[in-house]
DNA sequence: CTGAAAGCGCTAACAA
DNA sequence: TTGTTAGCGCTTTCAG
């Protein structure tokens, strides 16, 4: 069996009081007791029982992440970096993965309660806004990154249309005059506000907004977004330019453009989302805006540590971190 | 307050040991007293607090997972599936993340024991033998793929050299003559093992082991694989063949290759290990040797429970994982 | 078959 | 300042 405080106490010739004093940092402890517990407590090799102190403390130490899946390199280096930002906290943080199945999204926010976590971040796929009532109304959550529904939460994410927007005027910048878009899925939340983005930036253009340069993906994964960009390729027009709604979708369109003999970027430029590793090492490299995922992390266990702590009630603010545009091969230079 | 065991018993008007058999689904209970305390939980939205659970049965339920980092596709993947194989064995898994630095894995090590986690999945990178002595007796632990590392401890991984070799024979089957390998590390376990796959293989074709041709990496990312092609293509006599000790080193070699002209795979044949999806949609598409990674988490995750369950001592079995090689455009045909 | 009660390891009143 | 003690919510002897 482990160490107890108990045993320590015994070992030092104290209570269990003054022991739990020293390891918590408590108040004023006298210098040669200190010492006495310091000595006993190295000794022993005493570690605090968690289970039992948050069980005390009537919280549990941990948060939940909900995501799609870590398999993602989004969310892999999204929850790289909450967890990193909740140590820092001494939290722990359980991971839920959800593989943007609507059924698998309710039954994690059902289970979430002051039983297993004191709080979670969330970044839903499937999720309507009906669906939040499963929630306790006392779970403190947030949720990271866009979403279609409305829910009375704070919200940690970039400016999905600023950053759709700023792509797109790169490609217009570029001179290109067919500019696509993949991902448009009435059902993410992401979608809605890249594709206003995009429509934004063509109209401030004076481009038409052609209905069938804007392709539609039932997932985003590299996969969907080949055959979309092959659907683009075959239109009696095809696009000279594509703004794809993250980067594996832009991968996948890569992919595309390579098995048909389209030179990217000279017939076609393509933009990606996220500001993957992949994409820096992709052939050609990937232009990308790239979500400063630190900040959205740090910020995200800061507002969620703080919101816990403080016990405060939801507030649904929204709270905004920077991107950048990274400009690589996938875009270089003006149209051939 | 959360409901707790009381709050449903005073509603059934039976006892707290009675609501807890029937949570528990334990032995006989009248079936009327089952019948109002199945009311009462409903009635209430009973869920048991886990961490009250496992403190009394002394577990914590969590399994700690120590991998490099999760931005790696590899380990998110892996760890998504580590995460679903133990959440079927109703175990929660906290993850820690050592960035592949030997002084984080070791006090990671130091800090597992039953006071936080019942049991440890390691895939440590930097870990000498010494270090393991800092794992207290009694922690169930056990490490996932090869690590150069003499411990008593189970394992569960692929055979690295008979990849290796795998890899390096379809290559010479190819006809390549001068067959590079980036990867090499002596402070890495994977590195061993792959490297003896890669010279087995040589030796058996009657080919040189040419040591200007066994470039070294001190990370695995892509940078490095790219760092490492680079030298490679300046060799007076360059190589006509590489095989990079995973995915990622291959993406930065075939980043190289394209910054200098170097078809893939007319000049060069690439092959990678990881089996990533990166490496499926690449240009050109990455031959792979492809571990199951879903047999590996479920495999350990097995092993892990059933060591936990019957408290039984570490025993350093091997257990072994399939994998296999994927074949695809960057060895695609014999050489020009 | 069920109730009472002890206690997992810890923290925090409350006393001393 | 420090010791005593009562629980946090749960499981589990031990009686009944």
């Amino acid at each position: 069996m482990a160490v107890t405080l108990k045993d320590v106490a015994a070992l030092a010739g104290v209570s269990v009081k003054t022991v739990s004093n020293v390891v918590n940092g408590y108040s004023f402890v006298k210098p040669a007791n200190r010492k006495l517990v310091e000595d006993a407590l190295v000794a022993t090799g005493y570690r605090p029982n968690i289970g039992a102190r948050n069980l005390r403390r009537g919280r549990t130490g941990f948060f939940a992440l909900m995501v799609p899946e870590l398999g993602i390199p989004y969310f892999g280096e999204l929850a790289a970096m909450i967890i990193t930002a909740a140590h820092e906290r001494d939290r722990n943080v359980l991971i839920e993965q959800t593989w943007g199945q609507r059924d698998l999204e309710r039954s994690t926010l059902a289970s979430l309660g002051p039983h297993l976590v004191d709080g979670a971040i969330l970044s839903p796929e499937a999720l309507e806004a009906e669906d939040f009532a499963l929630l306790g109304p006392d779970v403190p959550v947030l949720m990271v990154g866009e979403h279609a529904v409305e829910a009375r939460l704070d919200r940690v994410a970039i400016d999905n249309v600023l950053a759709a927007r700023t792509a797109v005027e790169h490609l217009v910048r570029l001179g290109r005059r067919r500019i696509a878009c993949i991902g448009e899925n009435p059902r993410r939340g992401t979608s809605a506000m890249r594709l206003q983005g995009y429509r934004e930036a063509l109209a401030d253009a004076g481009m038409p907004a052609d209905a069938e340069l804007v392709a539609p993906a039932v997932n985003y994964h590299r996969r969907d977004g080949a055959e979309a960009m092959r659907a683009l390729l075959e239109l009696p027009d095809p696009p000279d330019a594509v703004f794809c709604f993250n980067d594996m979708l832009a991968v996948g369109a890569l992919r595309a453009a390579a098995e048909r003999g389209v030179q990217v970027p000279a017939d076609l430029a393509v933009v990606g989302f996220d500001g993957s590793e992949e994409g820096a090492y992709s052939t050609p490299t990937l232009t990308s805006i790239a979500p400063d995922k630190a900040a959205i992390a740090e910020r995200a266990v800061e507002r969620l540590t703080t919101r816990i702590d403080t016990g405060l009630p939801h507030e649904s603010a929204f709270i905004q971190t920077p991107f950048v545009l990274e400009v690589r091969e996938s875009t270089a230079g003006r149209r051939a």
